[in-house]
DNA sequence: CTGCAGCTTGACACTGTGTCAATTGACATA
DNA sequence: TATGTCAATTGACACAGTGTCAAGCTGCAG
């Protein structure tokens, strides 16, 4: 609550945002953000009435701090289909290590909490529209595959940029950030684009 | 513990995974099963010390029922790489939508619990080694995309077949089990084999 | 000085896991 | 028949974490 602005309110989001990076997400407590923030652990609940509105407030104040809308905007000024698809690849595959606390943290609260499922749907729906953004700037360079509907092309494009993917592959197999960005545009290329289109370097 | 076989044992196993197919794996507690079984709370503890012992249970019970071992052995004696590679991805892929309730239990008790986290990376494990025989397959037939290390094909395969990854095309995405198994099949050639490789239908 | 906004302390309810102790009922065996 | 034992029962409790509530403190604006 507490209108929009507030220096305590603000201590909280970068505390929460702090611990959650630290911690990836996992076992960050509000009376672990409050110590952060040196505060009480009652001063969270007068800005934020629940452990859920706070994640969604922090992936707010990620979005504000980093300026992710002016990150997104530079794949809609690309040119042909392909490169808007590079560029929305390296927009959003960029952006997915710096939310990835919250993004785990939020996704872990899908299962109990209604509030969160809706918050983290939300959001992905945002990401699918990037997709679907790319997906249709190829389809109307005629590169895409003909027997995938435009539909089903919007579907793996999502599906290969979820968090979960990034996570497996730069924790459990190591891969760095620059080889993750590398694959998946090299394997949305293989999975989009018609054997004619196929092109790459 | 109770040595290994009991009556009582197998009905919580059957009570827990039929609890965990109806409500997807979230919302699952001790005193569900318990109920669902017929016998009082405490009982459960007699026969598993902990909840997420009795999940692993749980996945050991449907592999014994489902007979995972010989489902699988079916991708090891296909002769081709392709065709090998098809026969897991028809494997593992079908499997997936049996295990998925106990898989989303597991993975969500990851976090916050060690004996979970280690047994849901050990079946993990065990699926990497079913991509990694199919991929050195198709590796023997040098079909593989000379720009990917062996390693890095592997990872590739391994996340595309993720639970994760079945999880949102048939879940959010609304896809059939079949159009998963056939996009799968598509997409790991797409991302595996090199371009003169490149034939399907 | 008054009043109030913002924070503090401390207590408590609730949920879910896991533990413990005492009891019951059935069944086997001496 | 008495005894022991095994599986299950009931009921109480500890513990962690979220969220609520009430009372009190402090500093600052009017």
């Amino acid at each position: 609550m507490s209108s929009e602005n507030s220096e305590t309110r603000d201590r909280i989001l970068d505390a929460a945002w702090t611990l959650l990076e630290e911690k990836a997400g996992s076992g960050v407590r509000m009376s672990d953000i409050a110590r952060q923030a040196g505060i009480s652990r009652q001063a969270v609940y007068l800005h934020f009435p629940t452990r859920a509105e706070l994640l969604v407030a922090v992936t707010r104040h990620i979005d504000r701090v980093k300026d992710t809308d002016k990150r997104l905007e530079a794949s809609r000024n690309a040119a042909g289909g392909i490169e808007r698809l590079d560029a929305f690849i390296d927009a959003w595959g960029n952006y997915i290590p710096e939310i990835h606390g919250v993004a785990r943290a939020l996704i872990a609260m899908k299962d109990t909490d209604e509030a969160a499922a809706a918050a983290w749907d939300d959001r992905m729906q945002a990401v699918r529209h990037g997709c679907e953004a790319a997906v249709k700037a190829l389809d109307e360079d005629g590169l895409l595959r003909p027997e995938n509907s435009l539909r089903q092309s919007i579907d793996i494009l999502w599906t290969l940029l979820s968090v979960a993917n990034w996570e497996q592959l730069t924790g459990a197999c190591r891969w760095t950030q620059a080889q993750y960005i590398d694959a998946m545009k090299s394997l949305a290329r293989a999975g989009l684009l018609s054997r004619e289109a196929g092109r790459h370097g």
